[in-house]
DNA sequence: TATTACATGTAACGCGTTACATGATTCG
DNA sequence: CGAATCATGTAACGCGTTACATGTAATA
């Protein structure tokens, strides 16, 4: 009936809305927070798509009007939309082929601006290091005794502790970049950007 | 003149045809193994960009008649493709947005198939530890004595490792995840795939 | 007075995937 | 005789981005 294809949004989506009715307003401010830290939706795609899952029957809106606020339309997830979530969760997920323009990037070093592309992995390794500080705090408020968790607290969990073991490595592979390919300009005086 | 845009397999054709010139064919090839390890491609979208680059002045093409085989059309990088390459390396590049399919996955476990989805993981566990594997076997042959490397040689080496972290930290989180939410049915008795 | 939060969309475009298309040679 | 390797493309389509579009209410 239904043909499920690749449609990545919609898994996101409808895993959102099993959680809890939101209207394309409310999901786009998730996407911000909890679930945009491994899978990131602007509001444009995200109307987009939901008008696209209503017509497929996945999930049902209804319009709220509000007092001092515009109207809005919360989607409620059908129980088809729970089917094709069940049938989803059954398909093997295709591994995902690696995408890195920066990785790209430090292999051309060579052929590159050398202080510019050190400078950008030094950026880069502060931007891991707020986000892991950003995540462990998350953790640590959300989840703190993590032995009396139930299961979907304990997935979200799983998937926190995801973004923090991916925040680790990436600042750890920035960190050996640095001493592979930097000549170190900052540890003898100046110091442009970060690392102190 | 000319006007780099998102374009993100341009560059890394662009490094590659630095490193040695090749036709499409050998790209595709390339985009399977080195390279390919932290940026897929298909003939189809090398051929197509080539062109595009080519009409761009960044390579040029030479026909090659070949013995027993078809000609072929080796691509060169012309100056200006250096120079994009170098301007591009000039601009910091943009951190990518989390995109995990399987994190969704995860995080959706308790509206799926629960043991499906904890198969899954065992599989990508299984797959983690063959890339790391793979990984370390090129590394330990490719580069054994890091100390003394150019800075080329360095270059593909600190990517290489960037891949080495990558799947290291993949692999650290499937075992988490099958910790946290496995009530691992294989720890007595019953195997179907994989971890023993 | 200006910006932020609330709220929902349309249109154009580009990158990437999948399917389709062709044809010679070599190896099992 | 069929499959794999070598070699180069076209066409259709979908997902995601960027720019454009509109309007109210609260806050600084």
């Amino acid at each position: 009936m239904h043909i499920l294809l690749g449609m990545a949004l919609e898994h996101a989506i409808l895993v959102s809305l099993a959680e809890r009715s939101a209207s394309g307003y409310d999901l786009t401010r998730r996407f911000d927070k909890s679930i945009g830290h491994f899978w990131k939706a602007s509001h444009q795609q995200i109307y987009k798509v939901l008008g696209r899952m209503e017509t497929a029957g996945l999930v049902a809106s209804t319009a709220v009007p509000q007092e001092g606020r515009p109207d809005k339309k919360v989607y409620v997830i059908t129980d088809e939309g729970y089917d094709a979530l069940r049938e989803w969760s059954r398909e093997p997920s295709p591994i995902e082929p690696a995408r890195s323009d920066f990785a790209v990037k430090v292999r051309g070093l060579p052929y590159g601006d050398r202080d510019a592309i050190l400078a950008d992995v030094a950026r880069r390794a502060e931007a891991h290091r707020e986000r892991l500080a950003y995540y462990r705090a998350d953790a640590a408020r959300t989840f703190p005794d993590v032995e009396a968790l139930d299961e979907g607290q304990r997935a979200k969990y799983a998937v926190l502790r995801g973004g923090i073991l991916l925040e680790e490595s990436g600042l750890a592979w920035c960190e050996e970049v640095l001493e592979l390919l930097g000549a170190t300009p900052w540890s003898d005086g100046d110091a442009g950007s970060a690392a102190p």
